[in-house]
RNA sequence: UCCCGAAUAGCUCAGUUGGUUAGAGCAUCUGACUGUUAAUCAGAGGGUCUCUGGUUCAAGUCCAGAUUCGGGAGCCA
């Protein structure tokens, strides 16, 4: 059997000397043709193996470099150096790979975020992303024991879809038709019937009216996988190809709806602080030392593991759309001009008018519900005795500091008659919904869910900024490498 | 898509009012040293100044366009 070795993370958490290990990794540094920095990933702390003057030849020697990577068998010693309470003493030690120290980009240096974005397939072998990376293992399983623990169905929704009416956003074609000649009809337009599904098709901007059919059945589902939007968006927090994650529950309202979003996000950050404490401290001082680059106005108040604390020990605040309009109003940035969009009932808040509330005002989570029905999408359930000319529908969204909106979602119209009336004011063709429909045919009930973008939750826990550090290979416009 | 900014060595960056042979730190290589922690010390190599066009006796430097990247906005998760 080749792989006898032990984890290096688990070598440095027993502290146990004098025994013999096999450990494998990469060469971090090699220092004074002595020291070896090796790491497998398993943690960013490196195992310290040292080879004895002697024990290797000339040649040997030389092709430890960067990169490269090793099997070691040794003795687990106490090291008597000071930056490692154990170490291993090599007996024998085999290069697996070469790595060209002339060639090898990752130079015993710090680089760029924008370099190592260009180097994704070797940057996991940094701290930073190294760190990153575990973090975003830990939160997906996390999504998986949270929902599982409460007795939701993982339900796969379709990836690709003929489902066109939900407007989340642009969407991928999918087809098999030569695009440059694709058969028409007589008017000139493509005949889609000569295509794969024999119909369009295009890749999902999100599995919810699928979902809300799982709901229908098992009471309770969730759905985590990609999603994908054409939209041509350049920002630190939109990607084209990212992952999603929707509840979908049937018998609760919008009140559950909140509770259960907060209560699993408090979850996640738990999680990932009883699990990754290492990988949350390396990232908290990278944060804090990033931070004393910037001028002292715009550092942030908190670091990053006091602000997961404060997170998870906290309540979010909750205010109702109309209490955010107002609070927006009678605010001294309002009053002073310095809003550069206007504030007024009806408006779909600005991310201006978001991060004040969130960042200004409240400096916590904020939950805002009741929005107007007229910025909000068909499916969301109207509130009834509304004020005349102020119809508002059961949304939330949860704005996050730092992030803007993290969850997107809603208590669901379950009343077929009002949401037959609701469609075709918005045009959405009633027939080809006719299978979601059905849903409000046959056992309507009152049901909720909401949207969480799973890389804008690994942004707010590691803290890092742009939302093509947190995804392992980003797909932005202009940029599909790998 | 819009606004702003940037592009010079492997990386991070200097580069004066346009003027001879474009610099530094780190990395790499060579040597020294050998209990080092991004080791240290000495030396060496390394450049189509993003691309295209223009202005000029002369362009890394000025102008126009393109491309890519970064920050912000919109759209949203």
């Amino acid at each position: 059997m080749f792989n006898t070795r032990v984890k290096i993370k688990e070598l440095l958490a027993s502290e146990q000397t004098g025994h013999e290990v096999t450990v494998m990794g990469w060469i971090r540094t090699f220092r004074n043709n002595q020291f070896i920095a090796l790491n497998d990933g398993s943690t960013n702390n490196n195992l310290q193996v040292v080879v004895e003057l002697g024990l290797l030849d000339e040649a040997t020697l030389k092709r430890l470099t960067t990169g490269a990577s090793i099997k070691v068998i040794g003795e687990v010693v106490a090291s008597l150096g000071k930056g490692q309470k154990v170490e291993v003493k090599a007996k024998t030690l085999e290069v697996l790979g070469d790595s060209d120290a002339e060639k090898y980009p990752l130079q015993p240096k710090k680089h760029s975020l924008e370099f190592l974005r260009e180097k994704a397939h070797l940057r996991f072998r940094t701290n930073t992303f190294g760190s990153v990376f575990r973090l975003r293992n830990s939160l997906a399983f996390a999504v998986h024991k949270f929902f599982n623990e409460k007795g939701f169905v993982y339900l796969n929704t379709p990836i690709i879809t003929s489902s066109d009416a939900e407007g989340a956003g642009e969407m991928f074609r999918v087809t098999t038709l030569p695009f440059d000649n694709p058969p028409r009809n007589e008017d000139g337009s493509v005949n889609y019937t000569e295509d794969f599904f024999g119909k369009s098709t295009n890749l999902t901007v999100s599995g919810q009216l699928e979902g809300e059919l799982g709901a229908m059945a098992f009471s309770e589902i969730y759905t985590f996988g990609p999603t994908f939007r054409a939209e041509n968006s350049n920002t630190t927090r939109h990607l084209a190809e990212f992952w999603m994650i929707e509840p979908e529950m049937a018998f609760n309202d919008i009140e559950d709806n909140m509770n259960l979003a907060e209560e699993f996000i408090q979850y996640l950050i738990r999680y990932a602080m009883e699990h990754n404490m290492e990988d949350l401290e390396f990232l908290d001082a990278r944060l804090a030392d990033e931070e004393k680059s910037k001028p002292v106005a715009e550092r942030s108040e908190f670091g990053l593991i006091e602000k997961l604390k404060f997170v998870v020990d906290n309540q979010f605040e909750r205010i109702t759309y109309t209490e955010a309009i107002q609070i927006l109003l009678d605010s001294p940035a309002y009053k002073k001009k310095k809003f550069k969009y206007d504030v007024a009932w009806g408006i779909d808040m600005q991310s201006e008018h978001e991060r004040y509330l969130v960042e200004k005002h409240f400096k916590k989570p904020v939950i805002v519900t009741g929005y107007p029905a007229a910025i909000k999408a068909f499916y969301m359930r109207l509130n009834d005795n509304c004020e005349e000319g102020k119809q508002t529908v059961a949304a939330m969204d949860i704005l996050a500091p730092g992030i803007g909106e993290i969850v997107g979602g809603s208590q669901r119209e379950e009343r077929l008659d009002k949401l037959e009336k609701r469609m075709n004011e918005m045009h959405i063709p009633l027939e080809e919904m006719s299978w979601y429909l059905d849903t409000r045919r046959f056992g309507s009930v009152p049901h909720a869910g909401f949207g969480l973008g799973f890389e804008r939750m690994v942004l707010f826990v590691t803290g890092m900024t742009n939302i093509r550090d947190v995804i392992p290979f980003a797909r932005t416009p202009k940029n599909c490498e790998f």
